[in-house]
DNA sequence: AAGTAGACTTAGTAGAAGCAAA
DNA sequence: TTTGCTTCTACTAAGTCTACTT
């Protein structure tokens, strides 16, 4: 198991921080782990990395402990006080004593094999278990153990991503109504009592809040339908609002306070027009409108349907039982989402198949072949005439002429150019997603239920436009009429429709890049920062909390220390048609598994069905919650936190400090990781070393979330070629080094570590070597003949004859059997020109072309399966980045794509050097 | 209190676009 | 040029979270 955790010194030191309980520290907020600095042995670094590692750690001020050394029995003491529940009496959890023991039967014996299971289960991706992150504290540390890990990685990994679904998968329901003994009291009492008097605190609290921010007062004014219609009027007045406007002048800082204002303003922006070209710079506006109305005016075309069906030629039919199927063409279409796929795994999953044969029938019902044949069994389609048709197609596309292609896209552009933008508030704005979803085959993720389910093709009347009420309605650009057209001016989208597989909304948005995506944007990271100066006092709380008698704060605590310290997601309740996957709150006793002493270990697919296997080292007391919520009457199925539920843990959040949800911590612990990693930049390295710091920070953010990608099918293949392209480097390094012993024996003595031979060198492997070297080189001797006569030719030249072709090549091949003779004798001659001074410089030059081979070779297997982009675009404050390439003089197109570039151009504007998050 | 609708953010991947090596 | 990747975008599924209903 991973050892990296499990050999961890101190307790937590990994993941525990700590912090929490002491209030002391104070500068670090982060989840940082301490380093620890023995778990990463420290050669495993990269140069450049050490160095800078041990700049920076400040935290190593964390005290680790200290929570732990509390838990001791406090129940009882701890009286709670705060929260008032104590006299309450709402129940008691009783004692960690008691539970322990009695958990210790089942539970623990189960669940101390570490080991995960193997088998697999899970995802199609790569099983690697990916090493998890470890907290996000313990970055460093993870830094070098990546290194390691291929072994080690291996050891933990296996995937088997136990969920099998439980038998019941009845969310603990059982548990609740009828929980033990001990926890009846509990239940019963906390619920009862509980609402009255515990939550109140919370409530109050968050009643009182004003709700701010963007995100939410709607509730004021919202009322059903009517609610959003009118909601455009107050503009007038706003704008001079604006002006009046006191604060949110500094822009970072302050703006969250600003958003608070509860006037509605829009503003249409003065200057009409002019700027028409430019971009409208929101961030330097004064503060924007609240949260409610989002414009006055919009303009758009709303959605682009894709061209109707275009049936197949004649000739390509589609086979049952051998025999070809003449279909029409709502039918046809059907059979070709599937054709189109059957080389995909998609083809082969069983679930997907019996969904997409199920659908595929009903509209053969209605659409039968001309033959009058009954399709029985997807087993006995045969697609493959239709799959080869595609695939002509796409050939054919592939050898079209520039200009032809370039007619195509002239086309395409055209045809979408009133889609692209919209107009809000007289700006315009970019359109994201205006291509109305094409039917086809739904690609659930996972063991979805619905996979495989036919996703119909969109009309009009299926579509709601949003609209301006003065805006011109569009026409749909295929025949129809709107299902309907409303005029919300508090909401964002253009255009909205339910999607016929699972019945979801979908909906049409300005693009990343919009005004209102980045500002909403902004405000995300301004709350995130927000948290960084409330997170001591919440960490605090709720490690006092964990030993609440009160069961339901006691479970919330537990959950937040994991939302905290392992970046899970909230974790909402979902319902049975759809994959099973949990976050948090709706962790199951599966998956869970206690290791003592203070290891727990999670198995379980989150969102997208992505894999989370880790193991952690957690305080006592939250080892002995587990315990606890695990205890007897639970069992496979049951939720682990059966008293807790995204609400609820919302809202004990809000009323720490406004608007804060479980969301908020992934941002934060992602930004404020990422920002501490990025200490360990070279501070006099190249740009590509810089990069390269840049990307290991941006990588522990990603493995902190989560975030994985499949590893691709090539990449055993091209690691090969990466493996063999270093030791062709070696083999060059070799004949230098022997070419130089040639010269002067002495050499030998004199530098010993040149003597030395290449690692994985063999006498196998060079002859190997060599004779490829030997083909390719009578290779392209071959090829430059034909060239050069060809051009010999043009010249009127006379052509070089075949024998002079025969010469060389013979003249390659006795150098070859030089070099035969070298591999046995052990010796090489020096070549022309050859000197010592040349050939140790050589040596050198070769030696660091092969470090940087490795350290490639490395990277890029570290990356294999971790995808960066997902925490770059949502969960790392763009400023960081934007700060980090002035201080340390990266052009910023070097981390930033231009669609990023264009997401974020607020980052740009507003961070100099010295931000920071 | 629980379930649902609604709106918006976050996620991995397929395929297009770029780019470097052959 | 063509090939063989790697990188970037587009796409759309899958989450979160609030407000509304029942």
């Amino acid at each position: 198991m991973s050892e990296s955790i499990a050999n961890a010194p101190e307790p937590m030191a990994v993941v525990a921080p700590d912090t929490t309980s002491n209030p002391t520290i104070q500068a670090t907020h982060a989840p940082q782990v301490e380093d620890q600095d023995d778990s990463m042995s420290e050669d495993d670094k990269p140069l450049m990395k050490k160095q800078a590692a041990n700049g920076g750690n400040k935290n190593k001020k964390r005290i680790g402990g200290d929570s732990s050394s509390e838990d001791d029995k406090p129940l009882s003491k701890k009286p709670r006080v705060s929260k008032g529940t104590a006299n309450k009496k709402r129940r008691v959890v009783d004692s960690d004593s008691d539970s322990d023991e009695s958990e210790a039967g089942p539970s623990v014996k189960k669940e101390t094999q570490p080991t995960p299971k193997t088998n697999g289960t899970s995802k199609p991706r790569s099983s690697t278990s990916r090493k998890p992150p470890t907290s996000p504290a313990q970055s460093e540390s993870d830094l070098s153990e990546d290194e390691k890990p291929l072994a080690k990685r291996a050891s933990a990994k296996t995937n088997g991503n136990g969920n099998g679904k439980p038998a019941s998968r009845t969310k603990a329901k059982p548990a609740k109504k009828e929980p033990s003994d001990d926890e009846e009291s509990l239940s019963e009492q906390s619920s009862a009592s509980s609402s009255e008097d515990d939550k109140p605190l919370a409530k109050k609290k968050a009643a009182a809040k004003p709700r701010q921010s963007t995100s939410s007062t709607k509730s004021a004014s919202t009322s059903t339908a009517a609610k959003k219609k009118v909601k455009a009027e107050p503009k007038s007045e706003d704008s001079d609002d604006d002006d009046d406007v006191p604060l949110a002048k500094g822009k970072a800082k302050t703006t969250t306070a600003k958003d608070k204002k509860p006037v509605v303003k829009k503003e249409k922006k003065v200057k009409e027009e002019e700027d028409d070209e430019e971009k409208y710079k929101w961030w330097e506006q004064e503060a924007e409108g609240d949260g409610e109305v989002k414009w006055t005016t919009f303009e758009h075309n709303a959605v682009l349907f894709p061209p109707p069906y275009i049936p197949l030629p004649k000739n390509v039919k589609m086979k049952y039982d051998g025999v070809a199927l003449t279909l029409p063409p709502e039918s046809e279409e059907v059979a070709g989402f599937f054709g189109a796929m059957i080389e995909t795994d998609h083809a082969q999953d069983a679930k997907f198949r019996e969904n997409f044969f199920k659908d595929f029938k009903a509209v053969l019902d209605k659409y039968p072949p001309k033959e009058n044949v009954k399709v029985k069994s997807l087993d006995k389609c045969d697609f493959k005439p239709m799959f080869e048709h595609f695939e002509r197609e796409k050939e054919k596309k592939k050898a079209m002429t520039k200009d032809e292609k370039k007619a195509i896209k002239e086309a395409k552009d055209k045809l979408e150019a009133p889609y692209l933008f919209c107009v809000v508030d007289g700006r315009k704005e970019k359109v994201g997603n205006f291509r109305a979803e094409p039917p086809g085959l739904f690609r659930g993720r996972g063991e979805h239920p619905k996979k495989g389910t036919l996703k119909h093709r969109l009309r009009p009347e299926d579509i709601i436009i949003n609209i301006g009420k003065d805006a011109t309605e569009p026409i749909p650009n295929i025949p129809g009429k709107w299902k309907g057209v409303q005029h919300d001016n508090t909401v964002t989208w253009l255009a909205h429709w339910k999607e016929n597989v699972n019945g979801n909304a979908k909906y049409v948005f300005l693009s990343a890049g919009s005004s209102w995506k980045g500002q909403s944007d902004r405000a995300k990271f301004e709350k995130a920062r927000e948290l960084i100066k409330h997170v001591d006092k919440i960490r605090k709380d709720y490690t006092e909390d964990l030993k609440s008698k009160v069961m339901a704060d006691r479970q919330r605590a537990t959950a937040l220390y994991f939302i905290d310290r392992l970046a899970l997601r909230a974790g909402n309740e979902k319902g049975e048609d759809e994959a099973d996957t949990v976050g948090c709150c709706s962790l199951r006793y599966e998956h869970v598994t206690l290791s003592p002493p203070n290891t727990v270990v999670f198995d379980f697919l989150g969102k997208d069905s992505m894999r989370f296997f880790q193991e952690v080292k957690v305080d006592a007391q939250v080892f002995k919650n587990i315990k606890l919520f695990k205890a007897e009457p639970k069992q496979k199925g049951d939720d682990l936190f059966d008293r807790l539920s995204t609400t609820l843990l919302n809202k004990h959040l809000n009323s720490m400090m406004p608007g804060l949800t479980a969301k908020v911590f992934r941002t934060y612990n992602a930004s404020w990781t990422f920002q501490k990693q990025l200490k360990n930049t070279p501070k006099n390295g190249t740009v590509a070393e810089k990069i390269a710091a840049y990307n290991t920070a941006n990588r522990e953010v990603a493995i902190l979330c989560n975030h994985q990608k499949s590893v691709s099918k090539n990449y055993e293949g091209s690691k090969a070629k990466h493996e063999d392209k270093i030791r062709a480097l070696k083999y060059q390094r070799m004949k230098l080094r022997l070419q130089l012993f040639s010269l002067d024996p002495k050499m030998k003595k004199k530098q010993p570590e040149l003597a030395e031979d290449e690692s994985d060198m063999d006498e196998d492997f060079i002859e190997r070597h060599e004779t490829e070297l030997l083909e390719k080189a009578l290779d392209n001797a071959q090829k430059k003949h034909e060239k050069d006569n060809i051009k010999l030719e043009e010249e009127g030249s006379k052509k070089k004859d075949k024998k002079e072709l025969d010469e060389r090549l013979k003249e390659i091949k006795d150098e070859f059997k030089e070099l035969k003779k070298e591999r046995k004798s052990k010796k090489v001659e020096p070549r022309r020109g050859a000197t010592e001074e040349k050939l140790i410089e050589q040596i050198g030059k070769m030696d660091e072309r092969i470090a940087t081979a490795k350290v490639q070779l490395g990277d890029r297997e570290k990356l294999k399966d971790v995808a960066l982009g997902t925490s770059k675009i949502n969960y790392i404050d763009p400023r960081i980045t934007v700060a980090w390439a002035k201080k340390y003089d990266v052009p910023l197109e070097k981390l930033f794509s231009k669609t990023l570039r264009e997401k974020f151009p607020w980052a740009e504007a507003e961070a100099n050097k010295g931000w920071i998050f």
